[in-house]
DNA sequence: GAGTTTGAAACT
DNA sequence: CAGTTTCAAACTC
């Protein structure tokens, strides 16, 4: 299995992703796995509350539900497990003075609370009733027996809470009272008249159990966990199908603790999982399947969990069962997987990479309008919107390089996000939202697919998709994902902060837009005990990810970009703020923003910030022996060092390349042929004898002028048209030894 | 390329 | 806030 990085969720607001996961078409495995996340940091003060309804103010709920809909036949047992942490997770060395790593990195993590729908065989074993599962040492109590319309609820019991939960949001939350995530609902629908295929509605108002009988308290309510999941009729398949997902990422809401993530009840169309580590938010993943029109994405992603999807089914087969895994957690060396495979859904776009073994797809959460209000029983039989909404985008893939700047997670959904550079293209406008299409596979796999579209390319999403647009995602940044496999999750459309590109088009923390920051030549920094996630990196402090650089131990890349979110925030984001900003009124335009504080080099070498700027220190400047002001004869002195300097290295430049270009010039000319005149070119004939006969002449032309008495100039100037007969008759010999080849031998 | 100098950033 | 330490770039040899 994949593992999905838990950065990705934070960072991209719609990805593809590719799984590597070849569907077996196996009706009788249906598992949702959900560990438990580890909290993002960066993400925590970010989330807003997500309602896909679009009614973010709507009266809040305080779980977070996963329903499972089975219109399978009834024939839907559930068998939930909660798993421990996955052992492969790597353990990191620990951040120096006071960083504290996050979940991804710490030892322990990742899935400590899962849970793990199989579906059984027996019809029988629905009732499971007040049973308790110990899957991996824990309990899962089955505290509600779901009925057709009514949900199976699972318990934790307050005893079982992973050390490893504690450990990864303590961090995260600084509270270690927080009551531990104890409480999982499991709504569970099986219920028949939920037709295959189609829009599953979900939720009457009676599956809304997720609620209130098992909430003891607000704080034990935000860490409930609720799956709802609709789930599909068999439908034959032709085999294994590798598909790729997109998600796409709900909003961060700032409601991350004493705030409950409503859920909006109907939960049409669409598997929800939802998931909340004590005291991190709660994160919900809408994912719809096939048939289902509009899914609904009510919860937020708060945390960094990687989650990956697991492929969908063939796009032609909408309806058939699936194997559902979603693991939300680590999982090797990542610390989350969501394998969901699926069949096309509604809010499921399928977009097709010719030559690709890999099926894109992208999640999106459908229209407030038509995911909130539409049941299921009202349309079973059909399933037009969602095959709307599911149409294909063609999209190729091209490799593409580009300065990556870094942009704090919350700082993305205050920003409008931007084209990726000033090449990019809209295909089409109309659409207020764009995504990502994010390659999850080695870039050669799809490197072909999409040569034709240029880094920033904007793709419009297809009619009937929604208003969701694609960007190209260059290929620096593609790796850098592809190494952490990112995945994010359903943002809605309704979430108006949500940006849409969060990743490569996001701008940089510190304010600088992609452009300046792309276009300003960086020199590649050499940090080796910084990590590369403090001010002394330049990278670091201009809001970049290093690219090309020297450092060892670089933390400020993608893969780990948890680590640089929290050390974006424990160091003052004010830091991140321009050094060189724009000065008072009347001053000068550009101006140290907190000056310098030399001492010893008199502010005239690059060792002082101003002077490094190219400007001059200002009254906020605290050094000493200043000598970078107007009036300094030194500073003269060296601006005119330094420019006729530049000017002398431009002109070497240009000599260079004038030289190079003649020199390329005379290479590219056929050759001259030396046993022939006719391709001799007049330098040709200047032999040895030539050169001693105009030498001859030369200097009978001088001791003439001497025995007449000239003048020296007078000398010189006899020479100097006796040198240019001489050079005329050469040419002229050689114009004639083209036209007479023996002309030069006679 | 190694060593030194420098000043910002980080730490106490 | 000031003093000290750490760090990486700039600079020198």
């Amino acid at each position: 299995m994949e593992v999905v990085p838990a950065e990705v969720n934070s960072l991209l607001p719609e990805e593809i992703m590719d799984t590597g996961i070849t569907l077996v078409d196996d009706d009788s495995i249906e598992a949702v796995i959900v560990s438990s996340p580890i909290p993002m940091e960066t993400e925590l003060e970010e989330i807003v509350n997500i309602n896909s309804t679009g009614d973010s103010t709507a009266t809040p709920i305080s779980t977070e539900p996963i329903t499972v809909y089975s219109n399978h036949t009834n024939q839907v047992a559930v068998n939930t497990t909660i798993t421990k942490a996955d052992s492969n997770t790597t353990v990191k060395p620990a951040f120096p003075s006071g960083l504290q790593k996050l979940g991804a990195q710490t030892p322990v993590t990742i899935s400590a609370n899962q849970i793990i729908l199989n579906k059984v065989s027996q019809t029988s074993d629905i009732k499971l009733g007040n049973q308790t599962l110990k899957p991996d040492g824990q309990k899962l109590i089955l505290t509600t027996l779901g009925k057709s319309g009514s949900p199976i609820v699972l318990a934790l019991p307050h005893s079982q809470l992973p050390q490893a939960q504690k450990v990864t949001t303590q961090a995260q939350s600084g509270d270690a009272k927080l009551p531990p995530q104890q409480i999982k609902v499991v709504t569970i629908g099986g219920r028949p008249e939920v037709k295959p295929v189609i829009g599953v509605s979900a939720l009457t108002p009676g599956s809304q159990l997720i609620n209130t009988t098992t909430q003891p308290s607000v704080l034990q309510t935000q860490q409930l966990k609720t799956v709802q999941i609709a789930k599909k009729p068999r439908t034959p398949t032709s085999g294994p199908v590798i598909t790729k997902l997109i998600f796409a990422k709900p909003i961060n809401s700032k409601a991350v603790t004493g705030q409950t993530t409503q859920v909006s009840p109907p939960v049409i169309a669409g598997r929800v999982l939802s998931q909340s580590t004590p005291g991190t938010p709660s994160k919900t993943i809408t994912i719809s399947e096939s048939g289902v029109i509009g899914s609904t994405l009510n919860s937020t992603t708060q945390t960094p969990n990687k989650i990956a999807i697991s492929p969908l089914k063939s796009p032609n087969k909408a309806v058939k069962s699936t194997v559902q895994t979603i693991t939300v957690g680590g999982v090797s060396t990542s610390q989350f997987k969501t394998i969901i495979p699926l069949a096309t859904a509604p809010n499921v776009q399928q977009i097709q990479v010719p030559g690709s073994k890999f099926h894109y797809v992208r999640l999106v959460t459908a229209t407030s309008a038509s995911s909130s209000t539409q049941p299921v029983s009202q349309n079973p039989s059909t399933n037009t919107q969602p095959l709307q909404q599911a149409k294909p985008v063609v999209v190729n893939t091209t490799p593409m390089r580009m300065s990556v700047p870094i942009v704090s997670a919350q700082a993305v959904k205050q920003v409008v996000p931007k084209p990726i550079n000033s090449t990019s293209q809209i295909v089409t406008t109309s659409q207020p939202q764009q995504r990502l299409i994010m390659p999850a596979t080695p870039l050669p796999q799809i490197q072909p697919n999409l040569t034709n579209l240029p880094p920033g390319t904007v793709l419009a999403p297809a009619p009937g998709t929604g208003n969701v647009g694609y960007a190209v995602l260059p290929a620096q940044y593609v790796t850098q994902l592809q190494q952490s496999s990112y995945v994010s999750i359903a943002s809605n459309s309704t979430f108006t902060g949500t940006p849409g590109i969060q990743t490569q088009a996001r701008p940089p923390f510190n304010g600088i837009i992609p452009s300046e920051s792309a276009s300003r030549p960086r020199k590649p920094c050499n940090c080796t005990k910084s990590l590369c996630l403090k001010l002394y990196c330049d990278c670091f402090a201009n809001g970049e990810f290093c690219n090309n650089c020297n450092c060892t131990n670089c933390y400020n890349n993608l893969e780990h970009e948890n680590e640089s979110c929290l050390a974006k925030k424990h160091i003052n984001s004010f830091s991140f703020k321009p050094k060189i900003g724009k000065g008072k009124e009347g001053e000068s335009d550009r101006r140290h923003s907190k000056g310098c504080n030399c001492k010893r080099s008199g502010c005239l070498k690059n060792y002082c910030e101003c002077y490094e700027a190219k400007i001059m220190c200002s009254s906020i400047c605290k050094c000493v022996g200043c000598k970078n002001f107007e009036e300094s004869p030194e500073r003269k002195t060296l601006m005119h060092l330094a420019d006729a300097a530049e000017v002398r290295v431009q002109q070497q430049t240009a000599a260079k390349t004038k030289l190079s270009s003649q020199i390329s010039d005379l290479l590219t000319r056929p050759a001259p042929a030396l046993n022939s005149g006719g391709g001799k070119l007049p330098f040709t004939f200047v032999t040895k004898e030539v050169a001693e006969a105009t030498c001859n002449c030369l200097l009978a032309q001088a001791e003439q002028a001497d025995k007449k008495g000239k003048s020296k100039a007078a000398a010189e100037r006899m020479i100097l048209e006796e040198f240019g007969r001489c050079l005329m008759s050469v040419i002229n010999s050689a114009g004639k030894a083209k036209s007479d080849p023996c002309a030069m031998n006679c």
